[in-house]
DNA sequence: CTCATTCATTTGTATATACAAACATTAAAA
DNA sequence: TTTTAATGTTTGTATATACAAATGAATGAG
């Protein structure tokens, strides 16, 4: 069944999730070649551009509780892909050159599944959702 | 920070994710006075509305898979707002009377988070963005 | 200076959902 | 008619995220 079709078609609640799952799925075969969920591939990208973020400002920058950032770090300190450094109660986290020479392939990744939802739904129908979502998401 | 302040911003990935996140925190506000997450409260809907609606069926209504719907209803049974019938290979679900007593506060605690949402992000835009999102879903 | 408060981070635990495999049943093919 | 394939459901297990409490560090009031 499609989305349109459920009796639920017309619920945000309904409609906000049922997009978000689909959009995971193809962001997920889109990182899968590097080994990555999309939300640790997007901290990995934030600590490339800015190296340093604390979880605090990770948390603002992926919109996730700082509970899950600690586990996200956690994970891809595993896979040698970033470094955590403490001084005080901040905590500093860092791309590792592992990380660092994944970056160019962490880009295709990002334009590839940039390209492929763009080819599915349109340009101006994805950047007009983007920002209509993203200025609900604001005011909830 | 607020959602499109984040340099992911203009993704889909990110936004449908933090958009569905701000979405569910609602829902489970309203949904909270009946003791039911919003999942299993639509769930139960679709029930109430066509008893005897069958897992599959469900998950197609719902967007989930089968075994998340398995998962969904085996809670709503515990609670006894639920009944299964097995014939054969087929299941069949059914509201029991205690949640066909509900049903009047499930619609407002529905009616609740309409007016909330919309007290909040205005008819027009939500209407618009619930039909945009929607037809999106469909084509990935 | 010290103690209470606040702040950043982490830990323990819970919920939501999914995937893959296992069952059980019906339908199709040989 | 027996075997094979397809279908509907459930189970085992894994991932993503969150909340509440615990910890450790900085700050400010007295």
């Amino acid at each position: 069944m499609k989305t349109s079709g459920s009796r639920f078609g017309k619920c945000l609640y309904f409609t906000s999730n049922a997009l978000a799952r689909k959009v995971e799925k193809l962001a997920q075969e889109c990182w899968k070649p590097l080994g990555l969920s999309p939300s640790h591939a997007y901290l990995l990208m934030a600590v490339l551009e800015e190296p340093g973020l604390q979880p605090t400002q990770l948390a603002g920058e992926l919109q996730l509780q700082p509970s899950t950032i600690t586990r996200l770090i956690e994970k891809l300190e595993e896979q040698k892909l970033v470094q955590r450094t403490t001084e005080g109660k901040l905590t500093n986290v860092y791309p590792t050159p592992k990380a660092k020479q994944l970056f160019p392939k962490m880009q295709a990744c990002q334009q590839d599944f940039y390209t492929r939802y763009v080819a599915i739904v349109g340009q101006d129908i994805s950047t007009q959702l983007v920002q209509d979502m993203s200025q609900v998401a604001d005011k909830l």
